[in-house]
DNA sequence: AAGACGAAAGTGGTTGA
DNA sequence: TCAACAACTTTCGTCTT
């Protein structure tokens, strides 16, 4: 399996020697000299799950340009400069430019609004520092800032915490846009527990009469595949089995991970390129046990032969 | 030694009265 | 609001490679 890495310029305080390294799978800091594993979290340094297209790539680009957060701490008082430099001067690039520009209308309207917009400033801002800890798209973002909008106008927010209805958008944006993000991916970053943010989520979705499909296995396809080091072939053989899944109901009611986990579990023994239940199951975020079961059942009901 | 398998008991979320 | 229920997890022992 190919490793994503990346050298690090620093000396190990073991050794001594300046062979760091990164590892993007595990999220460690590892020196390939004495095996010394310095940290096993430092995702605020670069996306901790690996980027499998170019796309995803790209918006590790963005985490230049953090001043979203000082701004709205600092609070009401900043200014935010006309021109479109930042502290050193520089040009902002186009990307961050149409997030100033955000910046600059909500500070406009703080200026003279109530704490209903300032409750949107922090939660937007919260908005910001969850996703770019996860990678996400900007779509995404934009996504769940709708959202979170509607649910203030509605007033839904009373009695919730800004940051478990500000995750739950997040989480809810996520599955809008098929880039499925568990619950517990997104509740590591949020500093609200996973509990809340279900029960935020669930409030919201219903008061919004928001019309979301229930997670599709096939969506999280490519991440698995990739976090596995397997081949495109394994991959849409996966695709096709769960599409057979879907069409036998064989899905509904089970845990979409679980099946997606079990489809690409049989598929990588079909081609030649296995996993373990174990690996598989890991990067699914459930137990073999699980991926057993399904893959069982899956083996069974579409009378696919799996030998050894 | 590692992986696969399955039984049994436990857990958290959903549903329907 | 509460109890029943299904899906899933945890744990552990056994079998296979």
């Amino acid at each position: 399996m190919p490793e994503q890495e990346e050298q690090i310029q620093k000396a190990c305080p073991e050794c001594g020697s300046l062979k760091l390294v990164r590892d993007f799978d595990r999220g460690e800091l590892i020196c390939t000299s004495c095996g010394l594993v310095l940290k096993d979290k430092f995702y605020d340094l670069g996306p901790e799950w690996r980027a499998f297209d170019s796309d995803q790539r790209d918006k590790r680009g963005r985490t230049g340009a953090p001043m979203t957060f000082t701004i709205h701490d600092k609070g009401l008082s900043t200014i935010i400069d006309w021109r479109n430099k930042d502290v050193h001067g520089r040009d902002i690039s186009p990307t961050n430019r149409a997030q100033i520009y955000r910046l600059r209308k909500w500070q406009r309207r703080i200026r003279v609004s109530d704490a209903a917009e300032r409750n949107l400033a922090f939660a937007m801002a919260e908005l910001d520092r969850i996703s770019s800890h996860l990678s996400l798209p900007r779509s995404i973002r934009e996504q769940a800032a709708v959202t979170y909008r509607k649910a203030v106008e509605e007033n839904l927010i009373r009695g919730r915490s800004i940051e478990s209805v500000t995750a739950a958008c997040l989480y809810g944006a996520c599955r809008m846009r098929g880039v499925p993000r568990t619950l517990d991916e997104i509740a590591e970053h949020a500093r609200v527990d996973k509990k809340e943010i279900g029960r935020s989520y669930r409030f919201i979705t219903k008061e919004l009469n928001l019309k979301i499909n229930p997670t599709n296995p096939i969506d999280y396809m490519p991440r698995f595949a990739s976090e596995l080091g397997l081949s495109t072939a394994v991959q849409s053989r996966a695709i096709e089995i769960l599409e057979e899944a879907i069409k036998l109901g064989l899905t509904s009611g089970r845990g979409p991970m679980g099946v997606a986990a079990a489809a690409l579990y049989i598929a990588s023994i079909e081609k030649g390129e296995r996993r373990t239940q174990r690996e598989v199951s890991e990067v699914a975020k459930v137990t073999e046990v699980t991926v057993r079961n399904r893959y069982k059942e899956l083996q069974e009901k579409l009378g696919l032969n799996v030998d050894v």
